[in-house]
DNA sequence: CCAGACGTTGTT
DNA sequence: GTCTGG
DNA sequence: CCAGACGTTGTT
DNA sequence: GTCTGG
């Protein structure tokens, strides 16, 4: 699973530079000319998904603002709202397809979220140590979501939401993720472009529902501070190195 | 049919 | 809105 | 996911 | 053991 991410990338028109593949003409333009997105975006060294942060994802249509936590749009009221999104960080790719939560938007409303890492604990000895996973170089990671629109009957308003989809751990994850096995759907990139494109068949996004190779991808243990959600996490510190004698390597 | 859930995780 | 359990 | 709490009373 | 907050 993937409840953890860093996302320090906050400028708007680099992310149009880099997504410029699938986002519609005129959208490169419209970023890179437009500050505002920077203002919106605090840099995240370490979030949590569970604080529900607004993040920007990729659509087919474009760049959009959504809070982690996917609401599913037939959910009636707030209460109910609230309860899922708690649960729906994440979204198993081998059941989304028949999950109520997910089977409209993994159909039509697939969306991209890069991030420049992810977090995840490993166990040992009775203890869980945080690793920080990166990719290679300046690149992000881009990993693979849905995306839902929810209204508020009561109030009139609108929130636009996202999931991260997850598979089986690969051969370098199950170590790290050694109690859960599970990591977020990374993405190659020249699988973006059918990501998004809502007329991509079922039968080819459940292909591209795959465990990443371990090719470009890095890992290292940070500090175990970011075992203690009441303190604030979101420093430089979080992604930066720490050795532990007792750890094996991986 | 109706009522109620709808999600993730874990079991060193 | 759609599925499952009873 | 993790750490930490885990109760009662009153209340237009 | 299970729920809540971050």
């Amino acid at each position: 699973m993937c409840y953890s991410i860093a996302f320090m990338e906050k400028r708007a028109g680099k992310l149009a530079a880099r997504y410029q593949g699938i986002l519609p003409p005129g959208w490169k333009e419209q970023l890179a000319g437009n500050e505002a997105g920077d203002d919106v975006l605090p840099t995240y060294y370490f979030v949590s998904g569970f604080a529900h942060p607004n993040l920007p994802v990729f659509g087919h249509d474009g760049m959009m603002l959504a809070s982690w936590g996917l609401i599913p749009h037939w959910v009636k009221d707030r209460e109910l709202a609230e309860k899922l999104r708690n649960g729906t960080l994440n979204a198993v790719g081998e059941t989304a397809f028949e999950k109520p939560s997910f089977r409209k938007s993994i159909r039509s409303q697939r969306c991209l979220l890069p991030v420049d890492g992810f977090f995840e604990w490993r166990a040992h000895d009775g203890k869980k140590y945080p690793y920080f996973i990166y990719p290679d170089g300046d690149d992000m990671f881009t990993l693979g979501c849905l995306y839902d629109l929810w209204t508020d009957k009561h109030t009139g308003e609108m929130i636009q939401t996202f999931s991260i989809i997850t598979t089986p751990a690969n051969s370098l994850m199950a170590i790290i993720h050694n109690q859960k096995n599970r990591m977020p759907l990374i993405l190659p990139r020249d699988a973006e472009t059918a990501w998004v494109d809502p007329d991509t068949p079922h039968a080819t996004v459940k292909d591209m529902i795959q465990p990443a190779g371990e090719h470009g991808i890095n890992a290292h243990p940070v500090s175990r501070k970011l075992n203690y959600a009441r303190q604030d996490r979101n420093t430089p510190e979080a992604i930066e190195r720490v050795t532990y004698d007792e750890l094996p390597d991986l």
